[in-house]
This record gives C-alpha cells, structure tokens and sequence, in this order.
DNA sequence: TATTGTTATACTCTATAACTATA
DNA sequence: TATAGTTATAGAGTATAACAATA
C-alpha cells in the first residue's frame, strides 16, 4: 500500500483540519486589515514586497506567481494613488523599477504591525511552547 | 505598555513568518489541485461544501463570505458543466437549494485525496509530536 | 414588510497573445 | 534573437443597488 494513498489516521485528519482553520483566518484577517487601508490583498503584498527596495517588474510577478502582464495594472492603481512610483534602471534600459513611496511604505508598515492574528493567539503560549512550535512548523516545511 | 503595540520578541516573530509560509503553500496547492480538475479555488469549495449535502444559496455566500449575488453566477457555471444542480425547497418556495451532481461529487472526493500538503509532511511526524502540534494548534485557534 | 434569489453594473485579478523598446 | 514591459482581450470573483417572487 503506497503512502499517498493510505488512509490517513483520524490525528493526521484532524490536524489538517486545523491547519485548514488557521489558512483561513490568516487570509482573512490579511484581507481585513489589507481593507481597512482601501487596499485589496495583492496590493498590500506589492507593498510589503517594495518597502524594503524597489523591484523590477518581473520580479514582483515572480513574487506574486502571476503573469508579467498583470503587474502593470496593479502598479498602475498603486501610482494612481501615490503609493507607488517606477523609476528607470541606468543598468537596462528596458528594466523599470517600483518603488514604494514614503506614504506607500508607511501604509504598509502599519498594516503589518495591524496584523494581529499570529501575535494574539502565541502571546498565549509560553516560550517553551512557541519553541516547540517552531521546530515542528520548520520540520513541516523542510 | 499595551500588548498590542509592544514589539514581538525574535522568537514569535520566526514563529509568524512559519505560519505564512504556511498558509501560502496551502494556498498554492489547494489552487493547484483545484486547477486540475479545471476548477476556480471559489468552485472547488462550493464544490467541498455541496458533497455531504445539498445547501441554499444563502448558506453558501455565509460559507464562502462573499455576497448572495455571486453566488448565482459561481452556481451557474457549476450547472453549466454538469457538476452542481438547483432544487427547489419544498418549504420554503423562495429557497433554492444547490446540489452536487454525482460528477461533482466524484470529483470533489478525488481533489480532497490528492491534497498532499498536510497529508505528507504529517507522515514525518511522530504521533507524540502530531499531537503536540494538535494541541498547541487547537490552543492557538480556541 | 422582510427575506431569497436574481439581474445589472463596475472594479480587480487572472491568463493568453501580440506589440515596443531595448539588449 | 531574446528579454522587459506594455497593450488588448476575455473570464472569474467581488461589492453595490434594484428587482421579482414568496413569506
């Protein structure tokens, strides 16, 4: 009997559902927070992703797993409302760079701290219990 | 010192991080296994919604958090390609119930077999730490 | 009157294909 | 010729507002 296959125990089932429970409240509570600054998800994420430096297009659609295409609308948006700005690459001239503006980085900064919904819930283990956490998630993901 | 504005020590912080990764491969896979079956996220839900028992459309726009009037659409195309059908309810005549063709409903237990995410990192798990991760998990989302 | 489902409309995200300007 | 970004187009999901049928 190969493992893909195999009925899983009622544990394993159990703790899929859970993690299904905290996929959801995650996106939800993103979703919220990316709102309440008149942002739809992937515009927080483009946000999050140039605030620490302006990227070149391509990379913010590798980064998002769509197409290039899609990327100039949304940066488009972005511009429209001043929380974003292209700027040439002197290196490639075909290259064009988004960079967050100072009140596009600032948005996005307080969106983040905003984002309670990992911080609340763990602020109610104990050090030893997040510890335990953590190697069990980094184990999941190796 | 509020809790909400304190800054998170390295530890939590890790521990944030891990669960985005998390919910961002859930994501994917869930997208991709859908994609499959040439299904939408949103049509791959419904779906998963409709298999134990026919719903209103009501309950399923509460269900999927999304307004009523999109509902019909998502439900029309589901009927259009034999997957969903609509019933009427004998009780309550302004009441349309959305039902899983058994097509559907095939196609909905063959999706949630193929996703692996949880399913295979799980495997490499003891049981004791399946259920350390369980409790932590449920303690988390209480 | 209130509720269920629908229609109509507009916006955003998505992929595909064709185009431009650079390399 | 290959690559970066864009445009054009079509489909899907989303919210809002107005409507018909039923309660």
């Amino acid at each position: 009997m190969s493992l893909s296959t195999a009925r899983p125990d009622p544990l394993t089932v159990e703790v899929e559902d859970l993690i299904g429970t905290v996929v959801a409240r995650y996106y939800e509570e993103y979703e919220r927070a990316a709102a309440r600054h008149a942002l739809t998800g992937p515009q927080a994420r483009i946000l999050a992703l140039l605030t620490p430096a302006p990227l070149p297009m391509r990379q913010i659609a590798r980064a998002l797993k769509c197409e290039p295409s899609n990327v100039t609308g949304m940066i488009d948006r972005l511009v429209a409302r001043g929380l974003v700005e292209r700027r040439l690459d002197q290196d490639d001239r075909r290259v064009k760079l988004a960079a967050a503006t100072e009140r596009g980085a600032a948005i996005s900064r307080h969106l983040r701290e905003s984002l309670d919904f990992a911080r609340v819930p763990l602020a109610g283990l104990t050090d030893a219990e997040r510890l335990t956490l953590r190697d069990l998630l980094r184990r999941m993901l190796a």
